[in-house]
DNA sequence: TAGGCCATCTGGTCCT
DNA sequence: AGGACCAGATGGCCTA
């Protein structure tokens, strides 16, 4: 291996972004070392997310790339696919005109993987969201994690709890009292009635 | 073991 | 042109 480089983005959201660049000796089973040293990295600092080498990038020209060895040898780029026409004793021309074919479409690669990274990052984002919305949203103390659809759900559903208590005037604790005395008020098509929301909130502390 | 949930990859579309 | 957003496909994990 030579002229290898290698950039670490350590945000401040835990998650770690990579960028790649520089000639590959032939030996070098890029995926696998960087997926190891991305492990250690991981191991001693606990800073990386557990994302794979496919957040390789290059930050050189398209002409410099030379990864045509590392999609050969690792899997998870996948240029050496089944019925894709590898094999030990292809013609020297043949395998010259598919490394041509790979160099050429490794701008589509780069691309694609660091169209992965973000939208691994948005995913994220998303789902630190989603995570936020749960501290929101009324549940008892021994209900299991909300999925995301029922955290959208259970939401909606209080929304429109709240709003019928605004509407109402009335003091917001006798309201859902009343709603638990009283039964379903509110019917809508929702999967979370009126009664799965008063008994969630009949753990709150009103004060 | 089937079904639910989730993360990830991917290609298409829209937006800046 | 590049990034954001979206939805479909896929595979892994967990639970009833």
């Amino acid at each position: 291996m030579e002229d290898i480089g290698l950039l670490l983005d350590f945000d401040p959201d835990g998650s770690t972004d990579f960028a790649c660049w520089g000639q590959m000796d032939q030996n070098f089973h890029f995926q696998t070392q960087l997926d190891s040293f991305l492990m250690d990295c991981q191991a001693a600092s606990g800073q990386l997310s557990p994302w794979s080498s496919f957040g390789c990038q290059s930050v050189f020209s398209d002409t410099q790339l030379t990864f045509t060895d590392l999609d050969v040898q690792s899997p998870g780029l996948g240029a050496c696919a089944e019925g894709d026409g590898c094999s030990a004793d292809e013609p020297l021309e043949a395998a010259k005109r598919r490394t041509r074919s790979l160099v050429v479409h490794q701008p589509y690669k780069v691309q694609r993987h660091a169209a992965n990274i973000r939208e691994r990052k948005r995913m994220l984002s998303i789902n630190s969201a989603f995570e936020e919305l749960r501290c929101h949203v009324p549940t008892f103390p021994y209900e299991k994690r909300l999925s995301k659809i029922d955290t959208l759900r259970l939401a909606i559903a209080y929304i429109a709890l709240l709003r019928e208590i605004l509407m109402s005037g009335s003091d917001p604790k006798s309201y859902v009292d009343e709603c638990m005395k009283s039964g379903y008020k509110n019917q809508s098509n929702a999967i979370w009635n009126t009664r799965d929301l008063t008994a969630r909130l009949s753990w709150i502390k009103w004060d």
